[in-house]
Formats: C-alpha cells, structure tokens, sequence
DNA sequence: CCCAGTACATGAGCAATAGTCATTGCAATC
DNA sequence: GATTGCAATGACTATTGCTCATGTACTGGG
C-alpha cells in the first residue's frame, strides 16, 4: 500500500541497467550482490511483477524499463539540485587546475572535463601545462588544485580518491618474434628497444615494477606521441608497454599486438590527488565521481578499486 | 560524501511546505513531529546549511527552497510510474461507480472525480444515480464499486478507507434568539423546526447521536438543495446542521450564523467502502487518496482519521 | 553430456538507522 | 508572567538494509 520505492532503488536499477548485471553493479554501488538481489526482489514483491526476465544476461521486463525510465530522468534532477545547493553553501565559483603525469590519461580526461563543464560552469578549469614529474607539488606550490597519480603519496596534506585501475599490456609487431608467447616475462624485455614516453624512469611502472626488480635493462627510445610510439612498434624497431584501453582501437585494427606482462599480469592504478583541507569541495569530489563515471562507461577493461 | 536523500525526505519537504508545521505535516504522513525534526536536522547536518527559517510559521531557507522544489517536481513524476505499473498489473480499465448517502459531498467529490479520470482515463467513473438509503447494499448488489459511507459497517465482505472527520455546525439566522448562545444543546431544538434533506433519520447525525438520545423530536422540514436550506433558516423558518466545510463560504458572508452541537461537539466522519477483495485494486485505493489530498487542501476545518 | 565457471537467489544474523516516547526549550499571546 | 503551541533533543526501540555463507540455476567448453 505505502509505496517502497526510494532514490537508493531507482540508483540500483539504473546501475543494473548500466553494469549488464547484478554482480558489476553491486561493485560500482560499493554493496554486495547480495544487498541489490534483495532490494529487487522486495520491489518486485511490492509491485507484483517481475523487474527483470531471469536469463543470461539480465533484461528489464516492462515494469523494470518503466522504472529504469523513471531512474534516468529522476535522478540528474535529484543530482542537479544537490549541486545547486552545495553551490549555495561553497559558492558557484572556484579553480580546477588539473595536473596530470599520465600521458595516455588525456583520453578520458577530456570527456570528463566537458561534462564537468557543463555543470560547474563557473569554475575555472584547466590543465597544467607543460609535463612535470612531481605533481603533486604542484598541488603545494597552489600551482594546481588536483592531480592525477598512479600512486598514494604518504604524505598527510593530501587527500587520494581512487579512480580506477586497469591493466597494462605489451605491444609487439604481428609478425615479432614475440608475438608468438601468450605472455612476456622480464627478460623477453632484454635483447629488445623499450619505446616509452619521456618520462622518469619511476614513473615508468614497466620499469619500475618488472624490469628493474629483474636486473633487465634493454635499450631505449622515446616519443611524445602515442601514435609515433605504435609505429615504431609496427615496423618492429621496438616493443612498447601501454594500457589497453588506450590502444584498444588500434588492436581491433590488428596494426599490432598486444600481449600481457608476467604471468600475475602488470596492473596500474590512477588516484586523483587534492590538498586535504578541500578533500570535500563539493566540485572537486564531482569531479573525481565524473571522472570514474565516464572511465567506467568509455574504457573497456578497467576495475574499480574498492577502496 | 555520499548521499543521503531519499524520497522519503522529500515527501516530508513537500508535507511540510503544504501543511505550514511540522506536527501538521506529521499527521498527513502518519508520521511523529520528532521524526520530521530528526529528518530535517539530519538533511541540515548533512548539506551544512539550514533548510527552514526557525520561526513562526516556518519559513523555507534557498536550499529548502530548492529541495521543495525537486520534491514538487520528481514525487508526481514517481507516483505517475507506480501507476504505470500498477496498470501493467491490474490493466488500464475498470469501473468506478460511486454511491454517496452524503448530499453535501458533492462538494469534494467532483473535484476529485476530475483528478481521476486524469490519471485513470480509461476506468468508468459513474456516480451511481439517484438516492439511496443504503449504499453499500449496491456494492453487494454489484450497481456501485465505492461507496461513501458516514459509520463503518461491521460486515466483513466490506473493506472501509477513511477519509476524513470534520464538525456539525448548527445553522441559525442572525436575529434569532439562538444566535446569541455560546453552544446549543438538544433542547434547544425542541421548539424549533429542522431543515434536513429528506433522508431517513439514520442518516443524519444530528438525529442519531442528539436529539434521539436526548428523547427530542422538533418539528420537520425538508429539501434537498443546499442552498434552499439556508434561505429557510436565514429567513427564520427554521434551522438547520450540516458541516462546517459546507457553509464556510455563505458564513463568510454573514447571512447566517453557526453554532457548536453539545459542548462537546458533534463530529461526523466520512469512509470509503469498497469489497474486501478489491481492497487492494490500485485505482481504488488511488481514488481514496486524491480524496483526501483534494478535501485536506479544500476544506477548512477536516481532521484526519488516524486509524 | 558432464563439469567447471559464473551469476543470481536465499536465509540467518548483525549493524545501521528511522522512528517513538518523554521531556525540554522557545516564542508568542493573553 | 503564566499559558499555550510548536519545535528540538536525547534515550531507547523496532525496523530494515546489508553482509556473509551457502545454495541453485544457467552457459559454454571439452
């Protein structure tokens, strides 16, 4: 009689919607699958009809799409509204000057940075220009507001909101040698040209993770371009270490190949880095949550970390 | 951080905001005073910033503004789906004839009516014509889906919703010698002449819970239009007892003046009976509550029935 | 066809929290 | 300055939402 439904609900379906099922959902919602199969059972129960037709995988039945409807249009308004009002508390205004050591991170970085946009239009956004090894001083010099890292700094005046995680892969020609093993150990690395970006070697997570721990040193060679990087891989005058994401497309073109590194495979991390004291600006707190959400809909193969 | 309105919330808002108190917008949501206030004073907690203006009556602050706002826009919205789905259920027809014993009812049952056939277009709404003495003997004879019923029936094929109670008033000219006492009492009736509908005296409350009791029996008149009722009493033919709601607007005006039944005053209540086993049928129930939202707002002087 | 692998369902138990009750505090009004 | 009408507060309780552990159903590969 009394209705049941609440905004946790209409979150759940929509993110069931999204995630393509229960388990994936649950992990992006921080509950256990658990928790969502109860919740949906409990609606289904109160409405009399099933919200979903119980097969591999998952679909909405017509009272489910009618409530999933529901959830897209309600809750950007709900969400809207608590952006105005932290607005009325914090002010419209603010800066977000981002920096970012990741090269490939400019893939989502910009679609994140057009939403927020639209949504804190007063808030002065930009990228730190020019490339720096240590953001997060950039933070402490009031050069920046956020940066992006791919590891925890221990360091009390900053506050780390994971992103998300993903793994990286070994890139070789089609026709390399290489291309042959299912996986690549450190010391396939040795007799071959590594082409990264020019960076510090520490912020190199190949090197520093897997070729330095096993002695490896191969020849070396840089490039700005990611582009560049993947045609030196073609014309096998090196192997390269990326994230997949960022090359899935050129995969599914077959310009190369990609292979995973050391058998426990090789993951990275990426953490949004603010100073402590504004760890909950309400526009930078959004900020890091556009980002994970267009991460999450637009990288294929990344994982949350849960923190 | 994470957050923390649910609708729940936003019903209490959009009461609070209808109702002007909180022990008022408690009562319409079944709901304790303290409860609203705890809500409230967690919402507060949790945006960091006052939702109303502490004072008499109580006055929405912007944020509150903004989140009565959202509820104002996103509740019908989420009460349309759930009726969506319960036409999924229950499908989109039906019929939905009234019987009313009450004459004064029509007062609130054609707005309401209209109400409905907005949201149900496809159910047949009727009233079922004609008087009839005993209106829930139609159910059963299967000529009325709903009835409007002033005493609950203890016959178990009947489910009663409440609607609402509200006063008697006794209805006196202006120049008439009762005019000047505080309250009548039954005696006060004895030489007087009673204007009622014609209607048997079960039916009119005055009758049954008064003057019968009280072993009083005036003299009697009847019509059946309102407004012929009031000309008879204000030109001192007689007088008459209908409720309050029901002549607020020709008291305003001053032609004629109300009076307290018994210093306890006389309180009529209204129920809708409808077969137990439709008891749970959406629109029905739905009828129920625009019933009460339409009358609560249009009313002055109705009390709810807390079951 | 079986068996692993993956995903959802279920039930018991626990922890968070939404609500009540009883009281206090605060204003406005006579 | 009492009295009345509301809202706020705090302690306690009931509810319920969630997790954990397990069970069961569906899929795809050998």
């Amino acid at each position: 009689m009394q209705s049941l439904l609440e905004l946790r609900h209409l979150k759940t379906l929509l993110a069931i919607r999204e995630a393509g099922s229960l388990t994936r959902a649950a992990e992006r919602l921080y509950l256990t699958q658990s928790a969502l199969s109860h919740q949906i059972r409990l609606l289904e129960e109160h409405y009399g009809l099933p919200l979903f037709v119980r097969k591999q995988p998952l679909k909405l039945s017509p009272a489910g799409e009618k409530l999933v409807q529901l959830a897209s249009e309600v809750l950007p308004r709900v969400a809207a509204s608590e952006r105005d009002i932290a607005k009325l508390r914090e002010g419209e205004a603010g800066s977000l000057r981002i920096a970012v050591e990741c090269h490939t991170c400019f893939d989502w970085l910009m679609p994140a940075m057009d939403t927020f946009r639209e949504r804190w239009p007063e808030v002065e956004l930009d990228i730190v220009s020019g490339f720096h090894a240590d953001p997060v001083g950039l933070i402490f010099e009031d050069r920046a507001d956020l940066a992006i890292v791919s590891e925890r700094e221990d360091e009390a005046r900053i506050a780390h909101f994971p992103l998300f995680a993903y793994d990286m892969v070994a890139l070789v020609a089609r026709d390399h040698p290489l291309a042959d093993k299912p996986v690549l150990e450190a010391t396939d690395f040795a007799d071959e040209t590594l082409i990264t970006y020019p960076v510090p070697d520490d912020m190199l997570d190949l090197v520093r993770k897997v070729l330095r721990p096993a002695g490896v040193n191969p020849k070396r060679r840089t490039t700005e371009l990611t582009v560049a990087m993947l045609q030196l891989v073609a014309s096998r005058r090196g192997i390269a270490a990326l994230p997949r994401w960022s090359v899935q497309h050129y995969l599914e073109r077959g310009y190369i190949v990609a292979k995973p590194i050391t058998t426990a495979g090789l993951t990275s991390e990426l953490y949004a880095a603010v100073p402590q004291e504004r760890a909950d600006t309400a526009y930078l707190t959004e900020f890091v949550a556009i980002t994970r959400e267009v991460s999450l809909a637009s990288l294929p193969g990344i994982q949350l970390i849960t923190v």
